[in-house]
RNA sequence: GCCAAGGUGGCAGAGUCCGGCCGAACGCAGCGGCCUGCAGAGCCGCCCAUCGCCGGUUCAAAUCCGGCCCUUGGCUCCA
């Protein structure tokens, strides 16, 4: 079963043909002049789930993620608040959070996490390859590069160069030949203009070039916005890579671009396999810095848990758009809900001190033998998370049955269904099975709940139902959700 | 204007590449029943779909072809 993915480059379906057990991914990552939002993070988590599955499926997954670090919006923000005095010092500010939020949001680390402004070098080697081979040209301090020169310029986004307004502000467009070049190197630091495009109207206007400048063959400059992500790209993995992974907003002019300097570079193809994620929307528009329509990563973990919004996230193939609202958090949250209900109830029926099997449940063991072969399938189907997921609820619901149903429990079988949670929910999908994650003072807090609820099982017993569901409410505020059942009461902390 | 991705039940969202198993998955919401002192959880069942519109191909179309309408994204910073 090989696995097939919607390539942008062809707009079609294809099957993943590797080059051989490694695979070269690189995620086009962030521009850290801001806090991330769930945006960025949908790029994120697919690209994560994508590697997990290749990694699944016995690739050894070579990932490359960049930050931008270069920018003219990071520029923007120097000496505002605490962010620091240069753009290096803004940048790293914004890469800390950054950083510290994949984290928290259970992704698998990259192999290396490049920064523009430490590929400077091998930025101009490119550029000047690209000079000397006649695809590019100097024109006041600033480079361009020569659309007319590359004859597959918009195979990626169906673009024809005659139909393209122009790309970069009115001062680039005097220095272009053609309308649709656009910028390798830029000359001098961010023009105070440029930089009060982006600042907070708020704080005071800068009134000098502001940024990193470097110095070139063209002079003191800055990489442009393109150039970078084809640099780090080779640096770290090779001049032909397998997968590039980016968000649907960036095909055109990213994306068409980085192709164009790559191969006028190299005469290689630059990426062979090209993942568009679809955006995340809100309200109708797409969640965005300058709309201001965002929730940062950091709140949504604070206030939903890493489990939620990868269940969110998993609800939705990556090439599709995502709604984000309170219901369709909430629909998530209940989904993994009751993924851990029934994943926690096998592992509690399999403390049961007669832990032998004396039962087949057929039902169970066949849904948990199917499950693997299932999701493969959809995986391997473009990576039909959501499809997948459904086979993992499916198994919920053939564990739920068999404890409800059952007299006596087919532990075997229960056994492999929380197996099965944990080799597809833990380590394909990233959710939190197996990893008890729980502090030593738990303990201790455990017992003092067991504690109320012995005392509240005595009231139950006396036949004073109003002292114990007030106890039982208590608890429910601090957290506590207790379940009354045939062989008394079990809890769980929310 | 040009390019791209979409339009599936109350919501959300698979299925569209490779037409039939789709009388449309999984889930949420809603409604019954079981269980329960009650609640929750769970189980069983039900409800809800002219699959954007019109036409065509076919024994058969959500799926293929043509036209149209609408939404989102891109052509300026953007995941």
């Amino acid at each position: 079963m090989t696995l097939s993915v919607t390539n942008t480059l062809t707009g079609e379906r294809e099957d993943f043909e590797a080059r051989g057990d490694d695979v070269l991914l690189y995620v086009c990552g962030l521009t850290v002049s801001d806090d991330a939002h769930l945006g960025h993070a949908r790029l994120w988590m697919h690209a994560d789930i994508m590697h997990r599955w290749l990694a699944y499926e016995g690739y050894d997954v070579h990932h490359v993620e960049n930050f931008t670090d270069v920018n003219e919006k990071i520029a923007a923000r120097i000496g505002e608040d605490d962010l620091g005095d240069d753009e290096a010092d803004v940048a790293e500010h914004f890469v800390g959070d950054v950083i510290r939020d994949m984290r928290g949001l259970n992704l698998m680390r990259a192999e290396v996490y490049p920064r523009v402004s430490e590929h400077l070098p091998e930025i101009i080697d490119l550029i000047e390859t690209l000079v000397e081979r006649g695809h590019a040209y100097e024109s006041n301090g600033s480079v361009y590069f020569d659309v007319s020169t590359f004859d597959d310029y918009g195979k990626l986004s169906n673009q024809q160069v005659e139909e393209l307004e122009a790309q970069g502000n009115e001062s680039e467009r005097s220095e272009k030949r053609n309308p649709a070049d656009f910028a390798l190197w830029k000359a001098g630091a961010v023009a105070p203009e440029t930089a009060a495009e982006h600042r907070d109207p708020d704080l005071e206007p800068l009134t000098e070039p502001c940024g990193q400048t470097w110095e070139s063959p063209w002079g003191e400059g800055r990489p442009g916005w393109h150039i970078e992500c084809s640099a780090m790209s080779m640096t770290h993995l090779d001049d032909t890579i397998d997968i590039h992974v980016g968000g649907r907003d960036l095909v055109f002019p990213h994306h068409e671009n980085e192709i164009a300097q790559s191969e006028a570079a190299t005469g290689e193809q630059f990426a062979r396999y090209w993942l568009h994620v679809g955006l995340l929307q809100t309200e109708g528009d797409k969640m965005s810095s300058s709309l201001g329509n965002f929730f940062t990563v950091t709140d949504a973990l604070d206030e939903f848990g890493v489990d939620v919004i990868r269940t969110f996230y998993l609800s939705t193939a990556y090439g599709s758009e995502q709604t984000f609202s309170e219901k369709t958090v909430s629909e998530a949250e209940e989904r993994w809900n009751r993924l851990e209900r029934a994943y926690e109830a096998a592992i509690d029926a399999c403390d049961s001190p007669d832990a032998r099997t004396k039962v087949e449940a057929a039902g169970l063991r066949e849904t948990t033998a199917e499950l693997y072969e299932n999701v493969r399938a959809a995986m391997n189907d473009d990576f039909n998370v959501r499809e997948a997921m459904a086979e993992l609820l499916g198994l919920a619901r053939a564990v739920n049955k068999h404890l409800d149903e059952a007299d006596e429990y087919d532990y075997r079988a229960l056994r492999e269904a929380i197996e099965a949670f944990e080799a597809i929910g833990g380590e394909v999908f990233g959710l939190s099975f197996g990893d008890s994650g729980e502090g030593g003072d738990v303990s201790v807090a455990e017992d003092l709940v067991q504690l109320v609820l012995d005392v509240r099982e005595a009231e139950r017993e006396a036949g004073n139902y109003d002292r114990a569901d007030a106890l039982r409410d208590d608890l429910a505020a601090l957290g506590v959700e207790v379940e009354d059942s045939g062989d008394g009461a079990t809890f769980r902390f929310e």
